[in-house]
RNA sequence: CGGGGCGUAGCGUAGUGGCUAGCGCGCCUGCUUUGGGAGCAGGAGAUCGGGAGUUCGAAUCUCCCCGCCCCGACCA
């Protein structure tokens, strides 16, 4: 392959684009690889879609070592299957939807479950057929409400999905695992730094799944990791270490005290050390139970009000609370509603009106840290009062606990009690077991070896092709521009000529046959007009990694390596540059 | 959907009521130049996001609409 710059269809931006702010879309921007067409919607230019091809081929080839098969689907789909599942709905706004000329609805497809199973359904009916694994690599559409970061997130992508087909579970384990070991070795092939984190809450219990996630400030996934075991988990998914009960036969009587003007956990802090100082130490903002009031919305549209309780120092996180309670949508009760409770006094809301057996009927669930024993300052369910000493386990109890705290850096390990590290990292592929909803739903059932119906077990696997060409840049970019592994580069040479000698074209001409003709992948910059600086800046915004000048040396008989990735440079006498470049390729 | 910012040539931008909307990059022509985004000269390219209004006069003020970017909400 031999691209002249002369000719490519390539416009590279000196300045920064306005609307770009992630350095993949500052930079796929700037080195002409992609431009925006609509919000969320990107075109990709030559260059641009020799990288996203070289991605996809990669994850095609792995896709069929591991013996998938590949199938393809339309991105245009009929609204009954999804009708269903209850998707057409469920899926809500984030559907694109649209009618042919006979007014039946259609959708574009945001992911196949339904398709694949139905297609396995159409041809299979044997437990001797299975287990099967197939793929498709297929644009997306998802209307989000807000894409952004360019590539990283769009309304339009392109993404490799897999599902699994076994017959019982311990078939879609090694399912599971085979998909898992070879996204293993496909995001290391793509150059990829990645972690796979538990993307299930516990409290979800059942199925398993794993995220893969591209370290990285842009992304918009966090995850913590152990400083010491191998324990990593999107936050949504942190189970928290419940520590030890603590015997209370000793601990004082609860009390009820004046807390005049203590609207936040801060003030209530300060009001009681103040007026009601512990002895050993200072209150702090954990000894305080905070109960958040919810009301939560089940998919059929009835609602219930929901009381979590944390301690003083921490955050409901919205993110973790819904991901428990999918899928009910909690959000804060509003004032109209919270009236209708007349057992809940705001801002003194205590545990000992709350809870399924108690006055208000509330279902009130704590943190996991909220054990037997603990004690706690919180609501006295009277305007401006609060009690002290309330002990959990003696003077409360609750209908369970849930995982809806706010992770902080520092928190302990559940493997092994380590602190841990907060990060942030684009999801560049998620596996899970599906189970047999889908199959359940469009009533995909094979004959066991007794001649019995029995519904198949799935599995689901995703990559974001086009989400990875970004998170490669995001991850590998440079203030120079671009640094693409050699894999997904969209060549392996970018050989400069520079000067105006006829003699330098002449060789550069003839290095880039010779290194085409060695199997190598090669842009030539034969332009004549350009300055050199004008080639370098672009060689390096473009990101090939290797970068070849022919130029002033010549005369002595030399040209230069260049490696775009540590900046080191080596001339060569010409004689040997062809060995050189080829074996610095192929290293 | 809430908060913030912004819409002027392909890109980046200046221009807060007054002459023909200015500059840089890019593009075209000519000459010069060729190891770090060259120089000189000439040139093409803009319904100033759209509409309505105020005014002798609107890119500039008012109202409505549209669109974009960022944060949040949302996002198996």
């Amino acid at each position: 392959m031999l691209l002249r710059m002369s000719s490519l269809f390539l416009r590279t931006l000196r300045e920064d684009p306005a609307d770009a702010e992630v350095p993949s879309h500052r930079l796929l921007v700037r080195a002409g690889y992609v431009r925006r067409i609509a919000p969320g919607v990107f075109s990709w230019l030559p260059l641009g879609y020799m990288v996203y091809r070289n991605v996809e081929r990669i994850v095609r080839a792995e896709m069929d070592a591991a013996g998938f098969q590949e199938v393809h689907f339309p991105a245009l789909l009929p609204r009954e299957p999804f009708e269903v599942t209850n998707r057409w709905t469920e899926y809500g706004d984030n559907l694109f939807r649209l009618q042919d000329r006979r007014k039946n609805d259609f959708l574009l497809g945001p992911t196949h479950e339904e398709m694949f199973t139905l297609m396995v359904k159409a041809e299979y009916s044997s437990y001797k057929d299975l287990p099967v694994s197939l793929y498709q690599i297929q644009t997306k559409y998802r209307d989000e409400a807000r894409p952004r970061a360019g590539i990283l997130r769009g309304r339009e992508f392109v993404m490799k999905d897999s599902y699994s087909f076994d017959i019982d579970d311990a078939g879609l384990q090694v399912s599971y695992d085979k998909h898992r070991d070879s996204y293993i070795s496909l995001f290391g092939r793509l150059g990829l730094d990645f972690v796979i984190v538990s993307a299930q809450s516990g409290a979800m219990g059942g199925s398993a799944s794993e995220e893969f996630l591209a370290p990285c400030d842009s992304g918009e996934d966090t995850y913590v990791r152990c400083s010491t075991c191998d324990y990593a988990a999107n936050v949504e998914a942190i189970i928290t270490p419940v520590p030890a009960a603590i015997p209370f036969d000793g601990a004082p009587a609860a009390h009820v005290e004046e807390t005049p003007n203590t609207p936040t956990i801060e003030s209530l802090v300060a009001h009681s050390n103040e007026y009601q100082p512990r002895g050993d130490r200072p209150w702090a903002a954990a000894d305080t139970l905070k109960n958040v009031v919810l009301t939560v919305t089940l998919p059929d549209g009835s609602t219930y009000p929901l009381v979590v309780g944390v301690p003083g120092d921490r955050e409901v996180d919205m993110k973790r609370l819904e991901a428990v309670l999918h899928p009910g949508v909690p959000v804060p009760m509003e004032e109209a509603e919270f009236v209708k409770h007349p057992a809940l006094v705001k801002g003194y809301i205590g545990p000992e009106v709350l809870g399924e057996e108690s006055a208000s009927g509330i279902r009130f669930v704590v943190d996991p840290r909220i054990v037997d024993g603990t004690r706690w300052i919180t609501g006295a369910n009277l305007p401006g009062r609060h009690v002290f000493e309330l002990v959990m386990g003696r003077d409360f109890t609750a209908d369970g606990t849930i995982e809806a705290a706010e992770v902080k850096p520092g928190d302990l390990c559940p493997a092994c009690g380590s602190a841990l590290a907060m990060a942030r990292g684009i999801e560049i592929g998620h596996i899970f077991q599906l189970g047999r909803k889908y199959a359940e739903a469009l009533d995909l059932k094979v004959l066991d070896e007794n001649g019995k119906q029995v519904t198949v077990t799935m599995g689901s696997y995703g990559v974001g092709v086009s989400r990875a060409v970004a998170a490669i840049a995001e991850q590998t970019f440079d203030e120079l521009g671009l640094v693409w592994p050699r894999e997904v580069a969209p060549a392996d040479v970018h050989l400069v000529a520079t000067g105006k000698d006829d003699a330098v074209y002449a060789h550069a001409e003839n290095l880039a046959s010779e290194l085409v003709a060695a199997g190598l992948r090669v842009i030539l910059d034969d332009r004549r007009q350009a300055s050199p600086g004008v080639k370098f800046k672009d060689s390096e915004l473009i990101g090939v990694p290797t970068i070849v000048v022919v130029g002033k040396g010549l005369v002595d008989g030399v040209l230069e390596i260049k490696d775009r990735a540590t900046g080191e440079r080596i001339e060569v006498a010409v004689g040997e540059a062809l060995d050189r470049i080829v074996s610095v390729c192929r290293a």
